[in-house]
Order: C-alpha cells, then sequence, then structure tokens
DNA sequence: ACCTCTAAGTCTTCTATAAGAGTTATATGA
DNA sequence: TCATATAACTCTTATAGAAGACTTAGAGGT
C-alpha cells in the first residue's frame, strides 16, 4: 500500500517523484480505481483515515511532510497541501522546526474551543465541577438513537454542577456509551475530573472533534431549584451538545442547564 | 504605489517576477521600511485593505492572480496563497474559470450562514417578517458605546416579528448608526427587505462581516405578551448581536426575543 | 571526573516560485 | 442556431531555499 499514484509500473525513484499529471486521459469517463480527485485531498482522506484509526499517539509527531511524500509517491508540497487543510480543519497542529502532531485536548483547547459560557464581566474562565453522581445504566430509546448505540445498550451517566464565580451556575449531565469508555461508569466522583475530553482522550483513547450545540429557553424545574438555586419557573438556558468523534460517530451527550444571571453563551459568527 | 518588493531597483522584466528571496540580508536589524512578514501575508493586507474601501463591486470580479502577481512585483502563487487566505476568511469566493469575487451577502448566506434558528422539524428556512416600526431617535448611552459613535448621535431603530411556521417567533430590535445609512430611517415599513444584511450592501455598501452572539435566558415582559402571545414570565431566549464590517467597526445592534418553544437556536463547533 | 556552555549539523516546517492542466465564458464561422 | 475555437481565469503539482528547533560533539571551567 502507500502509492497513491494509482496502476503505474513500481519504478518509483524514491528520490525524485516522476512529474507526472493525473491518472487517465481527459476522454476518460469513470476513474475510479485508487480514489478521484486532486492528488492532495486523496492524502488528506488517507491521513484523516489514519489519525481517526488512532495510529498516530498525540505525544509524538507525524511522519515527516518528506517521508509521507515518499511513502505516498508525491511530492513534499502535496503532502503539505493535506496537512495545511488539516491544520485548518483542527485536526492536527503544525510547529516549524518540531513537527506535526495530532491536535489533542488539554485545558486551553477545552476552555477556548469547546466551552462558550462566559461570566458576566467577560472573563474566560473554566468552573470547577462538584460531581454528583456516577452511574451505569440502560440507554433510553432516544439517548440510543442519537449515540447511534443498540437499544437498551449500557450508557454512563454523570451529573455535576459546575460553579463559576463561587456560585453555582451550571447543572450538567453527560451519557457516553459503556462500550466506549470501560471504567469510567465505577470511577470514584472525587476521580472524575473538570476537562472531560482530555480524560476521554488520554484513558480512552477517544478523541472528540466536532460538537452540536442545540440551546433552548427553559422553565426551572425541581433540580433547577435545588442545584443552582433558581425560583421554581425562572427562566434558564438549556445546552444540548451532541459530540463527535473524527469520523463523524456520536459519543457523547451533554445537557447542560445554565442560569444566565451571571453568565452568558457566546458565539461568534465568522 | 503597487511594488511591495520594497526598495530595490525598479527594473522589473514586468512578464517574470525575479527570482528574489527576502528584502535585506540575514544580519540587518529592522526591516520595517515597507511591510514586514511573509510577502504573502502583506499582499492579504493590501487586499483587504482595498477590498474594506470598497475598491471592488460585489458584481465584478478581482483582477487575476496573474495581474495581481504584476502589480505587487511577486509570483502569481504568493497572490494565490494571499487569496486562499482570504477564502477561508470568507471575503471572497473563487470560481475556478470565472474569477475571484468579494463574497457578497444574499438569502443563501444569510440564511446559513448568519441565521442560527432553527424550527424544531429540523428545516432551515428564513423567517418571514412583519416591520412594526422603522424609526430615527437618539443613541442611548449603551447603544452609543458599542457602535462607538458619539453620544447623543442619531441611529435608526427597526423593529419587527418574525414568523416561522406561520407562527410569530421571534421579536425583533434592530439598531444602525444613522449617519452610516443615510435614508433608511425614511424606509416605509413595507420596503424594509427581509434581508438586511443584502440591503446594507447593495444600497449602502456596508458589508458585515462577522458578528458576535451573546444569548441568555429571559422572562417574558409586555412586549413578549404581546406580538409573540407568550404568558408573562414565561422563558425566552435573548440574542444579543453585534455586527461588524471587514475592518472591525461594530455598525448594527440587534436584539431578538424567541420562543423556543418550535424553534432552537443551533450551534456548530468545528 | 563532572558539569556547562557553545557551535555545528541535521531534521523539521515555512515561504516563494514556476509551469502545466482544468474550467468557463466569449467570439467566430458554418 | 449550433458547434467549435480561443482567450482568460483558477487549480494542481513540483522544486528550491529560508527559518526554526532539537541533537550532539567538544571546549572550557569547577
Amino acid at each position: 500500500m502507500a502509492d497513491l499514484r494509482g496502476n503505474r509500473a513500481p519504478d518509483r525513484p524514491a528520490s525524485r517523484p516522476p512529474a507526472r499529471r493525473r491518472d487517465g486521459g481527459p476522454a476518460g469517463g469513470g476513474e475510479i480505481s485508487p480514489g478521484s480527485g486532486p492528488l492532495y485531498r486523496q492524502v488528506k482522506e488517507q491521513l484523516v483515515r489514519e489519525i481517526a484509526q488512532g495510529r498516530y499517539p498525540v505525544t509524538d509527531p507525524l511522519p515527516s511532510e518528506q517521508k509521507l511524500a515518499a511513502r505516498f509517491g508525491v511530492a513534499q508540497g502535496t503532502v503539505r497541501r493535506a496537512l495545511d487543510d488539516l491544520t485548518r480543519d483542527n485536526l492536527v497542529i503544525r510547529h516549524q522546526g518540531r513537527g506535526t502532531f495530532v491536535h489533542a485536548h488539554g485545558p486551553e483547547r477545552d476552555r477556548f474551543h469547546f466551552f462558550h459560557l462566559v461570566a458576566a464581566d467577560g472573563e474566560r474562565r473554566l468552573p470547577a465541577s462538584r460531581v454528583l453522581s456516577v452511574t451505569r445504566r440502560r440507554a433510553s430509546q432516544d439517548e440510543a438513537l442519537t449515540l447511534e448505540i443498540p437499544p437498551q445498550d449500557r450508557i454512563v451517566e454523570i451529573r455535576r454542577v459546575r460553579d463559576l464565580m463561587a456560585r453555582s451556575a451550571i447543572l450538567e449531565t453527560i451519557v457516553v456509551p459503556d462500550a466506549l469508555f470501560p471504567d469510567l461508569g465505577s470511577l470514584p466522583k472525587t476521580q472524575v475530573p473538570n476537562t472531560l475530553y482530555q480524560l476521554y482522550q488520554d484513558r480512552f483513547g477517544v478523541i472528540i472533534h466536532r460538537a452540536v450545540e442545540k440551546i433552548t429557553a427553559q422553565a426551572a424545574g425541581r433540580d433547577d431549584v435545588t442545584y443552582l438555586g433558581l425560583d421554581r419557573g425562572a427562566p434558564l438556558l438549556l445546552i444540548e451538545r451532541i459530540a463527535q468523534t473524527l469520523d463523524g460517530t456520536p459519543v457523547e451527550l451533554r445537557s447542560s442547564r445554565c442560569d444566565t444571571r451571571h453568565l452568558a453563551y457566546f458565539s461568534d459568527i465568522l
């Protein structure tokens, strides 16, 4: 495997990619053989596959542009084009002189990229968490449907309250498939870290790549009164998030009920 | 003006850019003269300036890569790098064989890029608008501050109700500086179009480029009861948007009060 | 003997250039 | 009117050198 250039002769000079153009003439119709479209896109898609299957640990770099170019049988610039695309898709991060790394989760990324709630004073801080419960149970019909797991499959549910500015501000319920996160359900409450995505990544090899959030206004119910100190029926913000991995598999359901008296959701439209 | 290559000799062959590397030797210190940083970034910044000042009407294309390369005295690939950046910043849109155009507003872009409210059934539709009033008045202190205009300056306020699925769903108040939008305040209610950003662009040459939205939950007040048919105190979503032009000048304040019983705000985190 | 600093070397990504291929619109002739 | 060139444009690929970061060998001090 490796060479993307299709069914040409395997006489690659190894040090200098041949000055080919495209596979197949301009008249040909199908061109389905080894992958169609621009070379750089084929390279990109192959790299996405490899990253998705966890081939490159976040601690050490991907093969260099030169190595990848040799492996795929294309020019270094073509690999570079693909890697640039991966960079703007937030899949990898590159450091001149050091190498290219799979973009890992950490406090920074979780705070700025995946956490959009900002205190009234404008300060962006990651809240402290107080875990209420960690339980293992069977998925509801809705949960199984959105997580794309068999009905009645086991899931792990984490409930927690997050404090912002010494105030209980967010009541959060997190649901993940038990199959993907073995032993997570047995984790003691005190051992659940604040930045869960980092845990998913470091302990279970699951990298959260994108998320979709649905935001509505709700009236405070019993739990909201208990844990957030809201009046019954007071307006609160409900954020329902579905988080996905690289290949689009939904792996986490998260509903956050927020007291927006001292808190707001911020969204940038670029 | 034009040539970005600094204070070199003006002996450019016009058809073939010289094979230079950088201005100044590696030992030199300052290098402040014509602009620092990579060439492609200088080209990009120059293009942003020209686009921001409305030099290229949205109807016809920018100069071709070759022309720009000749004008700036760089290679075509360098201009291309700059234009690619502008593409991913949503400033321009490119069509192979046709040309490069300033990315214009229209129903499509307004619907998918700047309108994040989606009906419960998942359908994405731009709502119909019913304009309540168009008035000219003096800016409040807050409004003047966020719009960065002199206090007490004149502004135009548009109030309207937007219907989604034959239901009054959004109560919207829009505030823009009168100075930037002459005669907008005199527009009859029936003449206010649905997609305002297209109007800003086509009639006033103001291109909205990015926006920041702050979302909170609120209790329904008197107006909400009147126009949205909500019960007093019922929870609703308040979206406060500040829209900016290319150069970051805030030009529009928009507050949308949404009945989220049949509507939700969607946010994609990529 | 051991530690510290320095400099060369090597490996990495970044920048700039070039040329040919593909796409689209327009002009031209049957 | 329709087919066919033709011109103008962007897109793709390739190559070379520059810039940055880490490794390692060696000098010099303690």
